[in-house]
DNA sequence: GCCGTTTTCGGCCCGACTGTTTTCAGTCG
């Protein structure tokens, strides 16, 4: 569900975008990006909504209803396309470089008539924008560096925007007659944090049908090869996805071909050959006689080269070969180990959905335990007070009456202070089932008091979880610079939870610090985040990610039953 | 543009930080 809603809060916003470039009034350009947001993380499919319906969402008056209705009817909403002649995208994409907003964006527009980010680059090494009204030197520093950042993302899309294009592709070319065995691999499969082009495998008899069912795809933009056995095509959102079609009798060889990682396939192909054996994606092969000897299945050929089957998340030439030699590979945490959500959002603060709605969609995905955590006061924009947040504990313990089957907790976000300090004081805090502290403000302090900052966190005794350790957002911000390794051992001391949190955005542990933190002994949570109810669906990237950091279902804290979890909690304090 | 009402206007998340200024504008969370 929900593809339209993402295409109208795709357009919503950057309506919204060129409005804050082009218009006086901000306050309507935070209207129509209120209402994105809104429609983006609202639960009901809004194509189903007329106006009057799409009205009800908040956020939504009259005027965007009848824009949205009129998108939905006739696909293009004419406000958005006049204000697109105006302003070139390039000028919009600009304001991605972290540092610059729309009012420097619009001024190297007409100064200079800068519309995209190359130009932007050469610009500032032409030094052309010496002369230009609040461009210093340490403007363009950050103008320079912040496209270093945006470009490191290496025209890699997020996970969640590539499992939804790979799930697509695949119910459209399951459909076809002839269709064997559909599915992606690449590093989608193996749920990397970024992805850069899908990678889609078919077990069929005849492959043309599929070829030109990939290039007839809706979305698709240009074809960049056509062949019998391999097809490209590149889509509007610029992502490539190869299509690879082979015999039903080489599924198992092709899907671990073309899962890879190349250096895991090295390495397994290697063994093939001290065992005189060869491996390609049609099959494992007798070297000497040309024998196929195994390739229906992924178990099949791991098992013919005397391994266990691998998960794919693990097949990154970590040390997962040598470990299923020995017996050694971990019991991977999988989804259905998860019980519970120790990090959630509803409308009090910054989440779309309410108290009721939220607790609803987690029992409805079977949920155990489901901990409510708004943010609180020093997060000053979200203007939490002591007040409202007991008011909410009160209607968390009343609701946590009705709700039969799922237990609902009352938590909070506390933000961690430059100091390490938290927003309430203990005997405050005591009244939280569970706290989870993150950093939200001073990024740039230095490493020794980051690392500080952090450990004085985890001492706490009040403070259960570290949201979103590093801070990173993928393309966007790098992860704060603290000494991690002093933080782990810091956690493993005082039994605080590290967060893997499953914001596509985020990721965060990712899965090499979540390799690094486990030597330590720490415990994690993996925890959704969620600030719509659709956002509760992201327990998948972090689990994927988990997984990348071989966690095993016991060292997740929110897999344990929750008499478990809750003396664990309470015995920290 | 939305919304609620002290109800058809006037407010709209508020404050800090940065870099450029020389008193403030832009960006961010």
């Amino acid at each position: 569900m929900a593809r339209p809603n993402k295409d109208v809060a795709a357009l919503l916003q950057e309506y919204a975008e060129l409005v804050r470039i082009t218009g006086t009034d901000a306050f309507r350009a935070r209207a129509y990006e209120k209402a994105a947001r809104a429609i983006g993380g609202h639960h009901t499919d809004v194509s189903t909504l007329d106006v009057e319906r799409l009205r009800e969402i908040p956020g939504v008056g009259r005027s965007i209803a009848e824009k949205v209705a009129t998108y939905l009817v006739t696909g293009t909403m004419p406000e958005v396309e006049r204000a697109r002649e105006q302003i070139p995208d390039g000028v919009r994409r600009l304001m991605a470089i972290p540092t610059l907003g729309p009012r420097k964006a619009l001024i190297l527009y007409e100064a200079l008539g800068i519309s995209s980010v190359s130009a932007l680059r050469e610009a500032i090494e032409g030094e052309r924008l010496q002369d230009l009204r609040g461009f210093g030197p340490r403007t363009e520093q950050n103008i320079l560096h912040g496209i270093d950042v945006l470009q490191s993302a290496g025209g890699r899309v997020g996970l969640a925007q590539a499992a939804e294009t790979a799930e697509a592709v695949v119910v459209a070319l399951s459909a076809l007659d002839g269709c064997d065995q559909c599915t992606w691999a690449g590093s989608l499969r193996r749920m990397r944090e970024t992805v850069g082009d899908l990678d889609i495998l078919v077990a069929a008899r005849r492959s043309s049908p599929f070829m030109d069912a990939l290039t007839r795809l809706p979305n698709v933009a240009e074809t960049l090869a056509h062949g019998a056995k391999k097809s490209s095509v590149r889509t509007t959102d610029g992502l490539q996805i190869d299509l690879r079609v082979v015999p039903p009798g080489s599924w198992g060889a092709a899907l671990i071909y073309f899962t890879g990682s190349r250096a895991h396939n090295i390495r397994i192909r290697e063994r093939a050959v001290r065992q005189k054996l060869k491996l390609s994606e049609y099959g494992l092969f007798d070297a000497r006689t040309g024998r196929k000897v195994a390739a229906r299945t992924e178990e099949d050929v791991y098992w013919r080269l005397g391994l266990p089957w691998i998960p794919p998340t693990l097949r990154e030439d970590r040390g997962e070969v040598a470990a299923a030699l020995l017996g050694d590979l971990p019991g991977l945490v999988t989804d259905a180990d998860i019980r519970g959500d120790l990090h959630t959002h509803t409308d009090l603060t910054d989440g779309l959905a309410s108290l009721e709605e939220m607790a609803a969609a987690a029992a409805r995905r079977g949920l155990e335990y489901y901990a409510v955590t708004d943010h609180a006061p020093d997060l000053v924009m979200q203007r939490m007070t002591d007040e409202k947040m007991l008011a909410q504990r009160d209607a968390v313990r009343e609701l946590d009456r009705r709700h039969r089957g799922m237990r609902l907790l009352h938590g909070t976000e506390l933000n961690i202070g430059p100091d390490g300090g938290v927003d309430w004081p203990g005997d405050f805090l005591a009244g939280f089932d569970v706290c989870v502290a993150s950093v939200h403000s001073h990024f740039r302090q230095s490493r020794d008091a980051l690392t500080r900052r952090l450990i004085r966190a985890c001492e706490n005794p009040h403070v259960h979880i570290i949201g979103h350790p590093t801070t990173r957002i993928l393309g966007k911000r790098g992860p704060i610079d603290a000494d991690l390794d002093a933080v782990f051992a810091a956690a493993a001391r005082t039994g605080t939870i590290l967060e893997v949190n499953s914001h596509p955005n985020r990721l965060d542990l990712d899965d090499e610090n979540i390799l690094r933190a486990r030597r330590h002994g720490v415990r994690f949570a993996i925890d959704t985040d969620a600030h719509s109810t659709p956002d509760l669906a992201y327990h998948r990237f972090g689990v994927g990610t988990a997984q990348r950091g071989w966690l095993t279902a016991d060292e997740v804290v929110n897999t344990w039953p929750l008499p478990r979890l809750l003396r664990h909690l309470e015995g920290t304090r």
